[in-house]
DNA sequence: GATAATTTCCGGAAAATATACGGAAATATG
DNA sequence: CATATTTCCGTATATTTTCCGGAAATTATC
């Protein structure tokens, strides 16, 4: 029931490449082909692997804008609506209620300025109890991943 | 030479699940699993996809803070070695140079709040050039995702 | 508007891979 | 030390991926 180090292994190959076949990431880390589908399977299952995805070049799609917007909203009352529709929006990649000057952070992607100047006016700002916002555009991005560190527990609990 | 509807529609459902086989992707698109594959193949040659991983829970590997770090460099001589060594921390998932009043965005993961400063304190604030932080933790994430939006392009070019 | 050239698409065969399963090894338990 | 439990592995089977030749469709050319 925990996460070993031969798991830790297997997450960190399949966090990079997951179309990898069982018989390379045996090979990588010392198991046999069916004991690594064994624990694949039982990390899918235990939540530990929540999805196997393509990442995509936003740039190549046409999305050459990204960009970061703070929200401030005037009420606790308006924390759910605000939640659910900004869920919704394919523009927005993350949405973290963080802690500071304003309430919630945005990652926005979209084709252009013009593009994005709509999702904030028309879509976001428009909804209710979102009193302020302040946006930041990236420039570029040295970085851009959803990999995690493997690399171990932070005390082992023996 | 373009991605047109069919490809837009298989890039929305790999970058939501890419362990479906061709036949069922096939089906989903109305398109034979072949032609999945041709496609598929040529939109990993050109880069439209750029890697196929999988996404893992941070909390249950024992990654429970999340944090946004501004940062300001003293001067433009010190961005090629901040990029450089900032880049390689596992614990950074994303760096973005920003318009604003700070220079730099980095996304954290970190196991605690002892972890997270040691991170900032010891491996983000040493490195030369870094003269300011402002650190925002995330309380919640109701979105966190790297899905763009695969709808349609800015303008058909014809 | 007919023909040719190019591209896209498809079906089927072969190779590679994933999956299921029974039993062996290792580990934990009493 | 015996037993129970878990992890691990090899093998056999089912599924999937991959390749290839040709049909269909699209585009270009005259």
């Amino acid at each position: 029931m925990e996460v070993d180090q031969s798991d830790r292994r297997l997450l960190a190959l399949i966090q990079d490449d997951c179309r990898q076949s069982y018989a390379e990431l045996a090979k990588q880390c010392g198991l046999s082909p069916s004991t690594v589908h064994d624990r694949l399977k039982r990390l899918q299952a235990r939540g530990i692997i929540k999805a196997q995805v393509a990442i995509l070049d936003p740039i190549a799609l046409g999305l050459d804008i990204c960009a970061f917007v703070q929200i401030t909203l005037s009420h606790p009352k308006t924390v759910a609506g605000f939640l659910d529709k900004v869920v919704k929006l394919p523009e927005v990649q993350e949405c973290h209620h963080v802690t500071g000057d304003f309430d919630y952070l945005l990652k926005i992607r979209a084709s252009n300025a013009l593009a994005l100047e709509r999702t904030i006016t028309d879509k976001i700002k428009t909804i209710e109890g979102v009193i302020r916002s302040h946006t930041a555009i990236a420039l570029s991005s040295a970085k851009d991943t959803p990999a995690v560190d493997c690399g171990r527990t932070s005390q082992d609990q023996s």
